[in-house]
DNA sequence: CCTCTGATGTTGACACCAGCAACATTATAA
DNA sequence: TTATAATGTTGCTGGTGTCAACATCAGAGG
């Protein structure tokens, strides 16, 4: 049971995760060392290995929880607003900030091609994060701000939109400094494509 | 001078960026491992070093040759269209394509957030493929396709669009299966991205 | 209270890797 | 022809992931 209370040295697994996602914020997912984060945790090098089966379990842990911080952001963002399709675009922002905030986080949930399947918890808070938009699109489809009709396809063209400007930019490639420039440059880019949704033949 | 004819055992640098591609293609950027490709080329592992810096300059060629590759993905996916409009949104598709086919080698070209500007010979052939984007938006523009004016936010916006795309797709995020699914949902997501593009004021 | 068992943490080892230094070989220029 | 620089090799160091064996402690059954 993971539920049971402190051991040896209090409760290791959750240390690690923090250590780990320290270490990687220091040196980058490329970097990470499990033994780093073991140092970190001022534990032996081989002390993860009684919480996680090996690196890549711990990789996906720390992704399961940047996913569930990644819905809270969305979530954030788009709470102020009342309007639906606004609400939407607003998520959008949420998306952006929290990989400009966070991008080596941000990496390791993306970067991993495989292990999807192998880690539910992964494959879970990744489902969560994504229902947070599909949420929105739904309610701007009630609100008759987007065409009624399955709104998976909407949902993955507005998470392909805002997901590329998310990694553009963490890797440089957008000519934009800061934060905030990104984050009207995402306005625009969302704003237009929610115009072409909405008005889209299909 | 780089330019001169063969060596000891050949022109060993091509050798090695071919021995790259494959390693790549077999393990992962993640597991790529420098003296696994001396291997493969049949060399010792520490005859790259006389062409390359390091693992990481030997990534970045790697990353260059892959962004002449996307490029003339790109330029032959749209070479078919008499349309500039429909040009652009094809050479999306050879974007997505080329992501596609060649996954690993997509990765090593954006997972890479360093040596960005350490590495010209990576920038300007980023700028190169970047610009047949540029190039395929400016003749929309003409047409009248597209609102005149600055065509660099509009390349921002639909390379984040295909970018995400790509992404998304090479993780195995997105629910298509076969290339051919993900292709027509390129074309309906570029399609509605020009739609909004076009009907935008701003 | 005591023992015993399993969970947790440690030590030591192995194979592998990136990169450095010293050496060997060969192509080219003087 | 010979010297020099470019190219390739061998051997090493410090570091890594992971396995195996051992040590320690927490809590259950008596």
């Amino acid at each position: 049971m993971k539920r049971k209370p402190p051991y040896h040295h209090g409760n290791l697994k959750k240390a690690l995760l923090g250590a780990a996602v320290k270490v990687i914020a220091k040196v980058g997912p490329r970097a990470f060392t499990l033994r780093e984060v073991a140092r970190l945790a001022k534990v032996s090098h081989n002390a993860p290995y009684r919480h996680f089966r090996d690196k890549e379990e711990l990789l996906a842990a720390v992704a399961a929880e940047g996913f569930e911080r990644l819905a809270d952001s969305m979530i954030e963002s788009s709470a102020p607003s009342s309007d639906a399709l606004d609400a939407l675009l607003l998520s959008g922002r949420g998306y952006v900030q929290f990989a400009l905030r966070w991008p080596e986080h941000f990496s390791v949930m993306f970067d991993q091609h495989e292990g999807f399947d192998a880690y539910p918890e992964y494959a879970a808070s990744g489902q969560r994060a994504f229902h947070v938009l599909v949420d929105r699109i739904v309610a701007a489809q009630q609100a008759g701000q987007l065409p009624a009709g399955d709104a998976t396809p909407l949902a993955l063209t507005a998470w392909s939109m805002v997901h590329g400007i998310a990694k553009l930019a963490i890797s440089g490639l957008l000519p934009f400094d800061k934060e905030d420039a990104v984050l009207e440059f995402t306005a625009f880019a969302t704003r237009a494509l929610g115009e072409g949704l909405r008005n889209l033949t299909w």
